[in-house]
DNA sequence: ATTTAAAGGTTAAGCGCTAAACTAACAGTA
DNA sequence: TACTGTTAGTTTAGCGCTTAACCTTTAAAT
């Protein structure tokens, strides 16, 4: 195995030189021996030894990428959780830095890994405010939280405007001619996103008149998989001619259960997501829905935090990404009665 | 920042006997100081630095999971690999193992990250044949290979019994009556998981004398996205009455577009997909397919690699699971002519 | 009474790298 | 001439942990 110290002495120089060079110092090191030294170590197939550098320095090249987890589902079974990992993944090796996924229902090994770890910073993604406590300590390195409202004083955050989603979504509806609507969350009692898009939604409903009730908010998906729960919806005297779901996962498996039931949607129940993942393309019929562009978040996350690991000085920063509204064939038009 | 010359401090012994408490080196100390310095470790919230134990150990908790990218897509795309690292992502956290997710399309700076990383292991997923003289001096440390079937030395394997997959979607299909069959692969001309599903097809079909042309086997999925290529393979004279897809997002799309053709799935074609990925639940109609079992894949491909960390001496093994019929609506009996 | 072994430690070297502090040579300048 | 600044380095002291080798004390075996 060779290293630094072997480079050091086929380039005939000290090991800071070496380090200097490896570094970018500039300023440092010759040009005539950056090349030399760059040869060598290209020719002897040196790699840095990441632990050595994380431990000298103090600081690892991880940047720890803490998810949400919901019970004891699979992370990635979550189609959004998936494509967004992805991306931040993909994004973070494109600045030399390596992700170190982490899930937790608790937030109570947590901060043991980011110790542990030296990471550099971390991202946070849906995290639920009822954990705000727990996490309070983890803040001692950059942080980005993402998918999330709470603030936490020098912590960063990115998301998405899910308020005027919301509000996109009523006006879509209710300009289609809907006035009885239904709102599933995904867990509103959990997630402050599911209750910012709960209240664009309601504010965008106000002008055409319209109010929800009580029993127009389902607070999980958990209706969506019931029959029983379902048909209790459905069959109602004041049933909803249009259901707004907080995520598109929530909305295919809806349509698929009202099929089940023999209910056609867009004919009988027009249907609503959020997210536009690839999903939303294979249902039948296609689903309307909002969409946010995970790949851009990815991008933005990472560019914000790898500043604020540059420079730890910089004051926090907030930004909301806008949402597109996608048409596809799962809304219908009402005919004015 | 609390260190291990803290601890030791503390506690009024050597960092060695620390260091044996925290590692469970038994009979090296007695139960009293264990008690008394694992007190002190949980009082002080004491976190080992992993840098520096990695250094020492020149080995670190870190387990490299290499990804075979395909083009530019973001790798959680295809939800099966996100499902998989999602499994894989938990066992590994269980066992005290850290990921690296790491997804690469021509294993050029893979060496580097093991090497630089000192990883523990690495688990490889779905990689390519034809990199097979790039891969070779990665398995350096205990190595599990899963969905591929090249043999390098000393490396395990962990796979699913994809002939016989391939057998019982070719049998089940010829059992309903079909007689004019066609195949799309994911990628065949780099995979050889497809080679063997393919194989496994042309074997089954054979008892029933039934043969597969060769314009009935389609190497990549792009048929299923462009409608002109679709309508070539159904409009023939020849046309089949079955398709057989190696993944179930293959499948998926193939149905979407035939649906935006106006070809009734299963009515004038049937369709038949693999993995049994949540996605074939929310077709229309619910897809016929071949189920795996990612999870215990997952925790078998986990414990695999960890033997052979803790003994280095253990000879190769290789591994293939079962996979079970899944039947949904995909798939119509055709009636005996 | 002497030897041996086990139990329960300690000491010290070193893993591979970085960074602060220092040095030497030289050029420009007041 | 003496001073200052710049360039291109070197020296040295760690970062926090593990591990091989060594050292006592006590108890059992001969």
């Amino acid at each position: 195995m060779v290293t630094l110290k072997d480079i050091a002495k086929k380039a005939g120089v000290s090991m800071t030189t070496v380090s200097n060079v490896i570094n970018g110092n500039q300023g440092r090191v010759s040009e005539e021996t950056v090349e030399r030294i760059k040869t060598i170590i290209r020719e002897s197939g040196y790699v840095p030894n990441q632990a050595a550098r994380s431990l000298a320095q103090r600081e690892s090249r991880i940047i720890a990428v803490i998810i949400q987890a919901v019970g004891k589902e699979n992370i990635f079974r979550n189609p959004y959780t998936a494509e967004y990992v992805g991306a931040l993944t993909a994004e973070l090796y494109q600045n030399g830095y390596y992700p170190l996924i982490r899930y937790t229902d608790d937030y109570r090994d947590v901060e043991a890994d980011l110790r542990g770890w030296n990471v550099a910073g971390a991202i946070f993604s849906g995290t639920f405010p009822r954990h705000l406590k727990n996490i309070k300590s983890l803040t001692m390195v950059p942080t980005v939280f993402t998918d999330c409202y709470f603030r936490i004083p020098g912590a960063n955050h990115v998301g998405v405007d899910d308020v005027s989603g919301g509000q996109m979504a009523a006006e879509y509806l209710a300009g289609m001619g809907h006035r009885r609507l239904a709102f599933i969350a995904n867990s509103i009692d959990e997630s402050d996103v599911d209750q910012h898009r709960l209240e664009g939604f309601r504010e965008g409903l106000k002008p055409f008149g319209v109010c929800l009730t009580d029993e127009s908010v389902l607070p999980t998906p958990a209706t969506v998989y019931d029959r029983e729960l379902l048909k209790a919806l459905v069959e109602r005297e004041d049933r909803p001619s249009a259901i707004f779901c907080t995520a598109d996962r929530v909305a295919a498996q809806l349509m698929k259960t009202l099929n089940a039931m023999n209910i056609s949607v867009p004919e009988d129940i027009s249907v609503m997501g959020f997210d536009d993942l690839p999903m939303a393309e294979i249902t039948t019929p296609p689903l309307t829905t909002l969409r946010q562009d995970i790949e851009q978040k990815a991008q933005l996350v990472v560019e914000m935090l790898i500043r604020h690991i540059r420079n730890k000085e910089l004051p926090e920063e907030r930004t909301l990404l806008g949402v597109k509204l996608v048409e596809r064939q799962s809304v219908k038009r009402l005919m004015e009665e």
